[in-house]
DNA sequence: TGCATTTGTGTAAGCGCTTACAGCACGGCA
DNA sequence: TGCCGTGCTGTAAGCGCTTACACAAATGCA
């Protein structure tokens, strides 16, 4: 990679201006001296370097990405819809996880050098760094999160779902409901589900707060809960492996779901499908969450829109057999 | 971010040479100097230009990672691993997925331009290109691919464990089995892990090709050959994927995993410990794949190594349900 | 006190491109 | 024949940094 534009411009024998214009197709160029210069490029292997590309275009043509941990199908999912149009539209993806970084302040703002623009999931960057991020001109899009000034917010409906799903658990008969998960944790998203189920069932759920959204940390909680005094008829987890987690607790101790007690997840991970019984979640558009805020960066960057957008995208629920039977609805 | 150096340098009453040279420590600095600078550059907010910078370095401070396709937790793990020690190596990730691209090579190219060495996943990339990226001096780790000259390369174990595998099931007493996956498409990974079962079953066991490592194709696959004449008793499947597809199939059709039919996979993704019965599988060590392939490319950046390397990590058995009682075996 | 170091700083030459501007040749037209 | 485009190409000025080199000032030592 270190042929340069001089040593083409050399053995076509014309000036590193012309081999430049004969690339991009920018200006004027003799179909002779194009042809002189294709071969020449040809013959010695020559790209030009992105950073003297960059540097002159005064634009990285790359996007970053930020997210807690890559770890989960949600995260990967988003970036795969995201990856995939930001190179339809010419833009390389870089990619950060902040999980367990020190110095995220730095990493993110080297980041924000390499870039024209990133996607930020929730609250992936200190609250300060954000608006210090604003105030620079870093082009942002934020995912599951309040919207704020100065930045694109995209995420996808909770409440309403979070009450039909209540309400759908409501109907099976249920009495007593908890829902798991980490809503003091100040992510956005699950806050919103534990209050749309807290609007539907009022005191009949109890919220149980499991410190993280890993497998372990649901099955952890999961079993003390069902261990208890007063065991819950169902369980809402405030997300897919919260979910798979409170499945192994039940599993571990003898209890049937959803004879015993019902459970719900939330996104619809490959895993949900496949676990015994299938779970009841519901289904993130996690692929177009990546896609549209890919879109929504490059109108950002072209300069195509210039004022904030705030988008949400709706769920859909997928009722499988960990909730119970219910008449009304087919299973999967 | 378009404050610049010069700003800064006029700011502190400076050269730029000084303020480079107190933001980096390279080069004596006068202790009041480096105060006056560094108080320029917490006013401005300045933050070094990472083109400036990377052009004048001559290094990207970065690395790519090109995968065929980031779906499947297999991908994932390993990017996690590798992101994570590159950045540790104050080094970004660029990704690249190729599925379904045209214009790879341009693709590929335009990444060697964007960074200091890149991984590579078998054969996401054409043969051709390889040779040339070699010839270029691109810096390159592969990842489950035969070791070739000028690049190194990174797997884990197949065949042995194929065998070992095999091994096991055979001590179950059964006699009749099936490989499930798609051998044929040059994934050396698999095609190793073929030849390990078939080393040791023989003409016991028959290849079904899938096409594909998803559910999807596991499943059409394993119901075909399920509803068949001379049903397998156990099937040995490629991947987790396409063994998750299997236990699908056998339970459309009413059979009993693993009291009619065993299943096992290989990887060991989360949804293998989920699905009922748990799913009999190889444990591959995904993120340290993915740390060492960052390791292994910093050696070959910084050249404290230049003959390349080729290594082989060890994987493990996780025997589970899907395979039947084994009165040696502990259970997951 | 005089000289050789050391320390601190500035100047300027890149790094590899893009592009505004200028210049040159050629053809058409009056 | 003279003049004015038009088409093509080259020159050179950036883009934002790093660093070799030169030089002045401060220091150490005899």
């Amino acid at each position: 990679m270190d042929v340069t534009i001089y040593e083409v411009a050399k053995r076509a024998g014309v000036s590193i201006a012309t081999v430049s214009r004969a690339l991009r197709g920018t200006g004027p160029v003799a179909a002779k001296t194009r042809e002189k210069v294709l071969k020449a490029v040809e013959e010695l292997n020559f790209t030009p370097s992105r950073l003297g590309v960059s540097l002159a275009e005064g634009r990285h043509a790359a996007n970053g990405i930020v997210f807690p941990d890559l770890a989960g199908p949600y995260y990967t999912e988003v970036l795969l819809g995201y990856e995939e149009v930001a190179s339809e539209l010419g833009r390389s993806v870089v990619i950060l996880s902040t999980k367990g970084r020190t110095r995220v302040n730095d990493l993110i703002k080297d980041l924000a050098g390499r870039v024209d623009g990133m996607l930020i999931f929730g609250h992936a960057v200190p609250e300060l760094l954000v608006g210090e991020l604003v105030r620079l001109g870093v082009r942002l899009v934020f995912l599951s999160r309040d919207p704020l000034p100065g930045a694109d917010t995209l995420r996808s409906e909770n409440t309403a779902s979070a009450r039909a799903l209540a309400r759908h658990l409501r109907d099976h008969g249920y009495e007593r409901f908890a829902f798991l998960g980490a809503p003091l944790t100040s992510r956005d998203d699950v806050d919103e589900r534990w209050r749309g189920v807290r609007a539907e069932l009022g005191g009949a759920i109890e919220a149980v707060d499991t410190g993280h959204y890993t497998v372990e940390s649901g099955f952890e909680a999961a079993r003390k809960l069902l261990k208890g005094a007063g065991r819950p008829r169902a369980i809402v987890c405030s997300d897919d492996e919260v979910a798979l987690g409170a499945l192994l607790a039940a599993e571990e101790l003898g209890l049937d779901v959803p004879g015993d007690v019902a459970v719900t997840g939330w996104d619809d991970i490959m895993a949900a499908r496949h676990a015994r019984p299938a779970l009841t979640t519901v289904r993130q558009p996690m692929r177009e969450l990546g896609a549209r805020a890919a879109r929504a960066l490059d109108e950002l960057i072209t300069g195509v829109r210039d004022t904030p957008n705030h988008l949400t995208l709706t769920t859909e629920p997928v009722i499988r057999a960990s909730c119970g039977h219910h008449p009304q609805e087919a299973r999967t």
